[in-house]
DNA sequence: AGATTACTACTAGGATATTAGTAGAACTGG
DNA sequence: CCAGTTCTACTAATATCCTAGTAGTAATCT
């Protein structure tokens, strides 16, 4: 139960974009099944990440009889901002307008 | 010298963007001067950052005399093109309109 | 009850990131 | 020519990421 840093890894957005889309506590079966259908990760790897989520800060884990439930600690917004901000920091320097025209500007 | 993958890490990101900028090849020294001046990391760390951006291929390293010069191997646009994707691919399900659209949207 | 299933907690190992030290070569000033 | 400087190449340590295995425990099935 360390206390780890605060960014979102690639694996984590794609376990969080389920949690915030399901809008409900869940588990780590549901969570495995909704983003690997193909069963393309193993059970005990998305429940590693999700500890390690719970150890950053972005959910919150309640025994819910035998299972955990996992529920978002933090709006989805709030991290979209972050994570952009931050991102235009290194990329734009600090500048979202910047981001953004150049997200309009059919240059990708 | 090995093959490295190829995304670029805060610390990357803030060398190429002076290597960028500069428009002309560098020098280690002429890059930890410009991104470090009051000394905030070793010529060392930034020598070896630069050295990994040469094995992933973004800068590209001539001798130029005793030093070495640095350049960039590929255009800043397609850099943050490329990233920018990827960052959609996990924030926005691959959607830069809509990615666009949360900057421009006041939410931050 | 004994076997199977479904969880959890704990541990591990390879890859990448970040920072920096050390040794040696080569140039530069007296 | 020797001392100091400046650069390179190499090495290293710590942290994080990503993936997954193993052991234990609790419920369920027959």
């Amino acid at each position: 139960m360390k206390k780890r840093p605060s960014e979102l890894s690639a694996a984590e957005w794609e376990l969080m974009n389920v949690v915030w889309r399901t809008d409900r506590p869940v588990t780590v079966r549901q969570v495995l099944e909704a983003a690997y259908p193909q069963g393309e990760k193993a059970y005990t790897t998305v429940q590693t990440l999700m500890n390690i989520l719970v150890d950053k800060g972005f959910l919150v884990r309640r025994k819910a009889g035998r299972a955990n439930h996992y529920t978002p600690s933090v709006p989805r917004e709030d991290i979209v901002g972050g994570s952009l901000s931050q991102i235009a920091q290194r990329m734009f320097a600090g500048s979202l307008g910047a981001m953004a025209s150049f997200l309009v500007s059919g240059s990708i």
